[in-house]
DNA sequence: GCATGATCATGC
DNA sequence: GCATGATCATGC
């Protein structure tokens, strides 16, 4: 009782000037909700949670905790110490097996990204990175990550990290770059062409109902472009809430960092790897002394990735800078008329998963909107049927390049091949998925051990393992070769 | 032991 | 030679 007396004394005591005591008087809700700390003192400033505002617990938080008015203004939320309050759910995730943690240890990870601002293409249009308001802003979060979970009263939702959190200064060159990125689309007239994609850690993500109805005036063309707020990228978040948990278990982070003083991450592997450009498989592994046999279906990817660990020291995937930016890396090998051999597979399908999922929150849009590939390209100069007939003298480097799907062919033709997918799985038509004759960018496909490698199905059955595959011709087109 | 990345094999 | 089903070495 005595505590939460105090608790109740305590409220909205802090020193607005000091990020400090905000952080502190932030914590008090860690490991709690805001029902479990409050119940007199925060009825005056009570506020409405109506469907339409849905309630969000940042506002409540913001209103109700902090007693000031919701601020969606220019200036950050504590304007004197120059705090932007960010709440975020989080869920808790079985982390993947394949770093070097041990399998089905509980982490957290980021439900969503985190949005910062809206983006006011106009004024972005006069700014410049060493004067822009983004940074103004945002540039020193307080971040409040709560357990996310469905139909609760947003009152009984628990915070469970609370911490202060700005970029590093490595992270802060990428993110800059990323702001130039998104501000020369806008300087250029090209609003509307702009793709959360397009960057690394800051993403440009569409905010409103729907693209279509937010569609606002842009400078430098006629061509109205949907409403969008800069964001940290989902993967990036999981980082910082990775960067704010080792902190506080006062671990020092192993980090692995590509990137160095001179050259961002991306610009060394295109350094690396243009030099190689025109340069034969059999004149690689020259070069780098690689003994490997020629034994693996994924050769040239392993091929690719010793490379890699002989040039940058590690794999590119093992690196902090392609975990945040949530790339994955696909070699393809085209044949001389710059046809990929094959299409480009996917992880297989959770067919129970699939069956009760909404596009929005689905497998494959996440994996497509909030991803980029780094796309290593080979191509023979002669015609083959089996790449193993194929000498490799005859395969050479001929194009790397960074690749996200374009929004218009994700919520176009992808969501197309998913919704026919989903419908098919609940009811129970295994048989009838999408072709590549569809004509789509992309379609269903076995992907298995051997055809009695099974997998069980929303129906209790158990079912082929299949897989997204995305059109050897719409990588072609990609490539723009 | 199994997911992953990628290619092979076969029928038409 | 395409379409699609089937499969394998690797590495975590």
């Amino acid at each position: 009782m005595r505590e939460e007396v105090d608790e109740n004394k305590m409220c909205y005591e802090y020193d607005k000037v000091d990020k400090y005591s905000i952080e502190r008087y932030a914590k008090r809700l860690l490991d709690r909700s805001l029902n479990d700390i409050t119940n007199d003192v925060i009825y005056e400033h009570t506020i409405n949670i109506s469907e339409k505002s849905k309630g969000r617990l940042g506002n409540i938080v913001e209103q109700e905790y902090f007693g000031y008015k919701i601020n969606s203004k220019k200036e950050a939320d504590f304007k004197e110490a120059g705090v932007e309050l960010k709440v975020c759910p989080i869920k808790q995730i079985k982390e993947k097996p394949s770093s070097n943690t041990i399998r089905g240890k509980l982490g957290y990870s980021a439900k969503e990204r985190i949005v910062l601002s809206i983006i006011d293409y106009n004024q972005l249009n006069e700014e410049n990175w060493e004067h822009n308001s983004l940074m103004k802003k945002c540039g020193q979060l307080l971040l409040m990550f709560y357990m996310y979970k469905k139909d609760i009263n947003p009152r009984d939702l628990k915070f469970k990290i609370i911490s202060l959190w700005k970029p590093s200064h490595e992270d802060l060159k990428i993110i800059e770059r990323d702001w130039n990125i998104i501000s020369q689309k806008v300087k250029h007239g090209k609003a509307h062409e702009i793709s959360e994609g397009d960057t690394m850690y800051l993403g440009a993500c569409t905010k409103g109902s729907t693209a279509e109805k937010s569609k606002r005036e842009q400078p430098n063309s006629h061509i109205k472009a949907p409403q969008r707020a800069f964001s940290y990228k989902r993967s990036y978040v999981d980082y910082i809430i990775e960067e704010i948990l080792q902190k506080q278990r006062g671990k020092r982070k192993i980090t692995s960092v590509l990137s160095d003083q001179n050259l961002i991450f991306d610009e060394k592997v295109y350094r690396v790897f243009n030099s190689l450009l025109g340069k034969s498989v059999s004149d690689i592994i020259v070069k780098y002394s690689i003994n490997r046999e020629r034994k693996a279906k994924n050769f040239i990817r392993l091929i690719v990735d010793d490379v890699c660990k002989h040039v940058f020291g590690n794999k590119l995937e093992n690196f902090d800078e392609f975990k945040k930016a949530n790339i994955e890396i696909k070699t393809i090998l085209l044949r001389p008329d710059g046809m990929p051999k094959e299409s480009m597979s996917f992880e297989q399908i959770d067919y129970c998963e699939m069956a009760n999922q909404e596009w929005e929150h689905s497998v494959i849009r996440e994996r497509f909107e909030n991803k980029k590939y780094l796309w290593i390209v080979f191509r023979s100069k002669v015609k083959f049927k089996n790449q193993k007939d194929l000498s490799l003298d005859d395969i050479s480097l001929c194009k790397v390049m960074f690749w996200n799907m374009p929004i218009s062919d994700l919520n176009g033709s992808m969501y197309r091949v998913w919704l026919d997918t989903k419908n098919k799985i609940i009811d129970g038509k295994y048989d009838d998925f999408i072709k590549i004759s569809d004509n789509e960018i992309s379609h269903i496909r076995p992907k298995a051990k051997d055809s009695k490698d099974l997998v069980i199905s929303p129906q209790g059955d158990f079912q082929p393992k299949k897989s997204f595959w995305l059109n050897a011709r719409y990588i072609k087109e990609q490539l723009k070769i």
